[in-house]
DNA sequence: CTTAAACATGTAATTAATTACATGTTACAA
DNA sequence: TTGTAACATGTAATTAATTACATGTTTAAG
């Protein structure tokens, strides 16, 4: 029995990938630490079972490639079984509002007075941090997307990254307005 | 042995709720529903156990009371060294920047052309989700924090609740600029 | 030629978190 | 008085996710 739980994402990114190109589980995880970071993180340790158990349910397939003298790859398709569960996915709603999870935002929580010597510090280290990624940010959206040709062909894509530019830049501002440099 | 996982971030949420006031399991689960649901989610069946190993850890104690005629209560109290452990996650860094895990953007991701069919109804559907989120919101901070005064008495909950609200505004906005209606 | 980084694939152990199972009490409304 | 929602506390089973263990190949720089 190869049943994948309900609320496992991680196969749909992998099917949604996977329908991008053919790819090795070595690839899929490199898209974790590049493009899709920002969004969702997972380790090969996970990736690795995940493939394994999606080809025993029939949504995805292999093949067995060779590089340089004989080292094995093993290059992941979809089926048409999934690539409907992933259209599936995509086209139905997605009602949860997943809470942020933000450890700077839980630890404000127990600081009882504005008078606390301790928020000042901690805004300024949040600051500097939502300030890097957001040049880290603006930086990829240039390099990725360089012209509007470029935007077309990764809509969804581009439409995410200047999500999570417009997110930080209004961290950085809330961040801001607290702020009594 | 009541060693607790290093990243395990709601055994500090738990410390900072009883650092309040001291609670019972049953009143932490319901502030999980409630003040910090928009932050953290944990249910009954995973602060029951975590309070028995703090309490092993030394870091909590409890006082058995009664309700009416029978009903066993376990009042949960912070001892000196969870009131240290407390304070000292409070003034610690926090480096780390946790990626949203937003479901609706990672379908996005897989969306390739601007003319999807698929995106109007995406994007509408989120922005009744944010804008019912934000009008829930901003109708929390009226009822929690109706006077100056009672923002002062828990100033860190104050913004963290204006932080929320102004994420809702900026996701709706960012949701209505790509709305073609 | 040697070595280090990147390529490539897996398993094992542990922790975090959710869902389901399980039981009993109290207050309040119909 | 009868039923139901809220109060109250736990355990069991399962899944998701991270960290550590484990092994071997290829490429490119020094």
């Amino acid at each position: 029995m190869a049943n994948i739980g309900q609320r496992n994402r991680l196969q749909y990114i992998i099917l949604g990938l996977l329908n991008q190109r053919p790819q090795t589980g070595y690839d899929l995880a490199k898209a974790f630490e590049n493009e899709i970071g920002e969004f969702w993180q997972a380790q090969h340790s996970q990736i690795y079972p995940l493939l394994r158990r999606m080809e025993d349910a029939g949504e995805i397939t292999h093949e067995d490639t060779v590089a340089g003298e004989k080292l094995a790859k093993k290059q992941y398709t979809l089926t048409p079984s999934g690539h409907d569960k992933l259209v599936d996915w995509v086209s139905e709603p997605s009602p949860e509002l997943t809470p942020s999870k933000d450890e700077f935002i839980l630890k404000l929580y127990f600081i009882k007075t504005d008078k606390d010597p301790r928020i000042q510090p901690m805004l300024r280290e949040q600051l500097r941090l939502h300030q890097t990624q957001l040049n880290h940010l603006e930086g990829r959206l240039k390099t990725v997307f360089p012209t509007d040709a470029a935007k077309q062909q990764a809509y969804g894509h581009y439409l995410i990254l200047d999500h999570a530019i417009e997110r930080e830049r209004d961290y950085v501002a809330w961040l801001s307005r607290y702020l009594t440099d």
